[in-house]
DNA sequence: TGCATTATACCGATTGTTCGGTAATAATCA
DNA sequence: TGATTATTACCGAACAATCGGTATAATGCA
């Protein structure tokens, strides 16, 4: 077979690019081919199931890229507010000083919600297990922690909904700092 | 003239059901004929430059009617706390417990976002101001009410969208109940 | 009548998708 | 080793359907 001119993980990041931009309904195939420069009939090589398939495919990945960039480097035997000022850093760095939109929002709109909706549901859930068992390592309740871990994407998704409406980054990376201090708060 | 049988104002409640939920490009002029029960050609009689000009009457009236039914209320001269518990009832109306979305958020994507942007900032910035001046008026300084505005908006969008992904609203009307506390608390 | 509204019919462009095919590498076998 | 066969990577061209949009004639009310 002939040497792959890139691999199938690139081209899912530079369908994500698209796809976070634009939302799902707005991205055409004409945009996902000029971003990866894959012709359509090669994307379905990749994609057999077509649009569905690569936005899957896009959610995935980003999925188990936020985990490995933002979860995973957080040291549950660290001190527990370093750790929170790291995953702040790292928010910020994942999503490109709120540049880029999140996934989960922008594929929970039309369409896309019913083809995603299990999936996206599933990952708020995870998503806030993780952060919420990581919240009681520092103290508080589960309940407490629950609340809290729900705040904290609450303030994710928000901060990255109002810097790119009122187009000030510096909301969301101000978001972001303040973030540690607020979780913790008594 | 012929009595319509819906004022234009119907007219764009009904496109602006359409909009929230499929975002700007996920919505067809097809949708927005079905909603309304207007054929092509009528809804074009409306709206000359088409679905351009739907986008920007929508963006209008829900502008409108969100400082109509959320802001206005607000007695500036009444107890502050309970002026926020007001306002935290009529978000929760006006976003009918969290079902739909903002527009400024679905409008801020991909093609709608270069059609719209100037609009929307606008809206943020005004938004802000009239949130941070209720907040002066309840002791903050200039900076503190500004900040503290900019929160409020972003919990409302945040809470919005982690309603909508993990499909359950009780988030959205958690959210906009302890929303008063969160902003007066010192 | 005159004018606002709607119906019908249509446009070119683009949508997502499919099919047939080519070329390059890997695997197999003589 | 060298020839053969699969397998993989990719592309050109076309598909029906739908997109947003535009004529123009018919309709209904003042």
């Amino acid at each position: 077979m002939p040497a792959p001119l890139k691999t199938k993980e690139e081209v899912i990041e530079q369908l994500t690019d698209v796809f976070r931009e634009h939302g799902y309904t707005g991205t055409t195939l004409s945009m996902l081919s000029e971003a990866t420069g894959l012709v359509k009939a090669s994307l379905y090589h990749y994609f057999p199931r077509g649009k569905k398939d690569m936005g899957l495919a896009v959610l995935e990945q980003v999925g188990d890229r936020f985990l490995q960039e933002v979860i995973e480097p957080i040291d549950l035997d660290g001190n527990i507010s370093e750790q929170l000022e790291l995953m702040s850093l790292h928010l910020i760095k994942f999503y490109k000083d709120g540049r880029v939109a999140c996934l989960l929002e922008v594929f929970s709109l039309g369409q896309a919600r019913e083809l995603f909706q299990d999936i996206i549901k599933k990952r708020i859930e995870r998503l806030t297990n993780v952060i919420a068992s990581l919240l009681q390592k520092a103290g508080f309740d589960s309940e407490q922690s629950r609340q809290r871990a729900i705040d904290a994407i609450v303030q994710v998704e928000g901060a990255l909904v109002v810097a790119r409406a009122s187009g000030d980054r510096q909301v969301f990376i101000d978001a972001m700092q303040v973030l540690p201090t607020q979780l913790l708060r008594m």
